[in-house]
DNA sequence: TCTTGTGAATGAATTCACAGCA
DNA sequence: TGCTGTGAATTCATTCACAAGA
């Protein structure tokens, strides 16, 4: 788990599972898209549909929530925006830094999808004092030598790491004292953090091998050679469904 | 599941779960490294740690690959290495195409970890007549009306989608029909592709999303008004362990 | 003696299937 | 009548703990 529940708090099941939370943010985009185009109820099957999950499940998750449909009816939209919206720490405001401003950065920066959910870019951070001062997105860079100063005068509790893979830990590390307790590493490293800081990773390569496991599956698979050799076809019949796998991200570095 | 295990075929368990599939990219990355560095062997135990997981998950992991180690010494790193990269399929080559040059495509076409893993950027693709020819990481960009013959003289059966959300369903259709079967999805939204074709997703909103979820519990979390409030305090004791949990991947537009 | 490999136990997530309510 | 909400059943994943083997 990238966050363990420790004990349960007291009241009420204050306890949503993990694979639920990983999905909110999915129907939450669904939801908003409903939302633009101003309809006013839909039923689980519809809202899972437009999800990519089964509507057993998303009736399952939200109950975690609480009993926010109507029985022979369906969910109000927009009640449903804001309750997931509220669970999920979105109806506040989270400045987040960007250290790294390569490809990467630079793409994250550019990033639309962030004011919408309540994410802010605070600051562009990078260690190249020849990148100190452009504008990137409209934000200009600033030099890491003042990543301390900068991640407390903004408040910041979010870090993204962009950087090359060498640079990650470092760059971890002075976020971690600095104030910053949870991070989304792109940089293809294992980070290690104290107790109490969330790290996910979002790694490409990772991502990459997992489809060609997939797809080597797929092509009939004879020989492979070695070991105990691979039964010839069986054409496997793949089901076609989005992520909502409980698997693991990837990363990739500026 | 990304990819249903449908029917588990004749011979032996080939039927490796597909979290155990999710983190061999992991182990395969800690070993490379410890190959570079010349080290013969390692332990269950030195190399869970370096790929950041416990080491009975890592034993058992391997023992659906078959017994490549040797009790009471460990595991041989460039046996690992070799046994492992089967596995997953890189022993041979991925030609992968690249379609939305826009500030992600551009990164991920100048991503290093490709070609060290078996996968090759056989080909950029942008719908933007301004940007065929223009090479980007050293290769020309072309245009998107010949997708199509792309995918099929190069026999790409990957394709990575780096698109603004509302042309992402129909790039993906089009890639499908002209013969790929896995797609990496960094569009913020959910495909949806025939049986037999599988799809991942990177969706850098949804990571931000689910860590400021568990953000906002540990700031002590007081009112949240509505709903049976929240019980204060509590003081959560996160785990900061990486992600080798099961959750989701993320999305992301050019 | 040390570390793997693995059954058995536990825990988490998903799916089923239907009672309960609008 | 129709759709939600949820216990119960099932499937999948992790962890334990120790026998087997170098």
């Amino acid at each position: 788990m990238a966050t363990g529940r420790t004990h349960r708090p007291a009241t009420r099941s204050r306890g949503i599972p993990e694979a639920t939370v990983a999905r909110l943010p999915l129907y939450l985009r669904a939801l908003t898209a409903l939302s633009e185009r101003s309809v006013p109820t839909v039923s689980s099957e519809e809202l899972a549909a437009a999800a990519g999950v089964n509507s057993a499940k998303l009736r399952k998750d939200f109950s975690y929530l609480g009993s926010y449909g109507t029985r022979g009816v369906g969910y109000d939209v927009e009640y449903l925006v804001y309750q997931i919206s509220r669970e999920l720490g979105l109806t506040q405001d989270w400045p987040v830094v960007i250290v790294g401003i390569g490809n990467l950065g630079a793409a994250l920066a550019n990033y639309g999808g962030f004011a919408s959910r309540g994410f802010r870019v605070a600051a562009l951070i990078d260690a190249d004092p020849a990148m100190a001062g452009k504008p990137v997105a409209g934000i200009p860079v600033q030099h890491s030598d003042d990543l301390e100063k900068i991640i407390q005068d903004n408040g910041v509790s979010i870090g993204v790491i962009a950087t090359p893979a060498g640079a990650a830990q470092a760059v971890c590390e002075r976020l971690v004292a600095a104030g910053v307790t949870s991070i989304l590493n792109f940089a293809p490293t294992v980070l290690s953090v104290p107790d109490g800081v969330d790290v996910r990773k979002v790694d490409l390569s990772i991502e990459l091998q997992i489809l060609a496991f997939h797809e080597q599956r797929k092509a009939g698979e004879v020989a492979a050679a070695s070991d105990g050799g691979v039964p010839a076809a069986a054409a496997r019949n793949e089901s076609a469904d989005q992520g909502p796998d409980g698997d693991m991200p990837a990363v990739m570095p500026a």
